[in-house]
DNA sequence: ATCCTCGTGTGACTTTGGTCACCGTTCTAG
DNA sequence: CTAGAACGGTGACCAAAGTCACACGAGGAT
């Protein structure tokens, strides 16, 4: 198992300093999600921090009638900024996390992340910059619904989720798409069917093809 | 003037521990900006972070072709998240900033960020509590513009305005909240017209009036 | 007093996107 | 093989919000 947990460190993070990467053997154990599961909850408190090695985590915000809007992946190397800063504050999350794939994480105890931050430089440098990205992705996606229309915002959407897959087909119903831009299954079927039109996407059934 | 900083810090930081309010003391310089001035433009870089210590600041995101969309206010006590984070990475931001008000700021060179969130916990602490709040504000205007329709969001940003100027009567024009909501005039006037029909507030030239 | 600008009110129209109804196809469990 | 579910296509309609055109009044400048 420490071999696992070491393995993962190199490779994801080779920036950490040597100290820091032997104490996270120590401290840190590693967590199965599978596929489809809920990781985090709104209005769920943190216990741990997580970092994630494998697989891939969504982030999506719920509206007060269920309705959810996705924000943001996490994937191998990123850790949940939420995680990181409510951990030190105890604050509950308004944030759901859920697994798409079989995900494994690293998780912390948060009573320790204040030593880590104290006595880490690498350790503080990574915490910082995972927020900046954060906030920098949330940003993008805030223009996106602030400034964009609906075909923009679904062409966006499709580039970051091929970019993501790195592959010409992408495994996903219409539906799907609609729930993550809150909008609904008709008016994206409608623009899909544009796109395939002006030559940009091929339309297959459970998924859409790329066509660069 | 280090007593004018002195006394700032005593009153908008209580939490700071001694040796930091000392060092502020120090390191820390006092600078003005004029009502509508700008303080941060897209693309620039920081070399500086700043606490608010005096006055308001309007936080906005420019669209594309130049549009504005309001994100949130800075007050005494706040300081930017952005400046905080990019600071250390020396990354352009894609915010602007305006003071809204004659505002007075301490500035901290950046080059001395590292130092003070290694040397000072409560520092430490109050950095990652302004990213949190941030972040859980930002949070709060997506959830408003991709969940509510535009009537709610007037009624949520009119709100926030009275609770912000702590006055009865918001001296405001109609197109200035059609630029903050990114939205147009003549509907702004329309939902107002409706608010003030159901009886919520009273419509003046230049001025809107809470009726509670 | 006379202009002129600015803020506001309002009707008519358009566009975007959401909703409803219904259909055909594909896939899968039994 | 068959029934039912899941997926996608499509036309008709509706509602929210953006746009256009214009009108009116308040207030400041001359």
């Amino acid at each position: 198992m420490e071999l696992t947990i070491s393995h993962y460190i190199d490779q994801l993070f080779p920036q950490f300093e040597p100290a820091l990467k032997a104490k996270l053997i120590e401290i840190a154990t590693l967590r199965d999600f599978s596929d489809g599961e809920m990781m985090m909850e709104t209005g769920q408190y943190f216990r741990s921090t997580m970092l994630i090695v494998e697989g891939k985590v969504k982030l999506y915000r719920e509206g007060d009638e269920g309705e959810e809007f996705f924000m943001y992946y996490l994937e191998p190397g990123d850790a949940c900024a939420l995680s990181l800063i409510c951990a030190t504050k105890q604050e509950t999350s308004q944030i759901k996390a859920k697994s798409v794939d079989d995900t494994k994480a690293l998780t912390i105890p948060i009573a320790l992340m204040d030593q880590l931050m104290r006595d880490y430089k690498t350790w503080y440098y990574y915490v910082l910059e995972t927020y900046r990205a954060r906030f920098e992705e949330l940003l993008l996606v805030l223009d996106g619904i602030a400034f964009k229309a609906l075909d923009e915002r679904l062409l966006f959407y499709l580039k970051n989720q091929y970019k993501k897959s790195k592959n010409r087909e992408l495994q996903i119903t219409h539906q799907e798409i609609a729930n993550d831009l809150n909008s609904s299954r008709e008016v994206i079927s409608r623009l899909l069917k544009k796109l395939e039109q002006s030559g940009e996407v091929l339309l297959h059934r459970n998924s859409i093809e790329w066509l660069n």
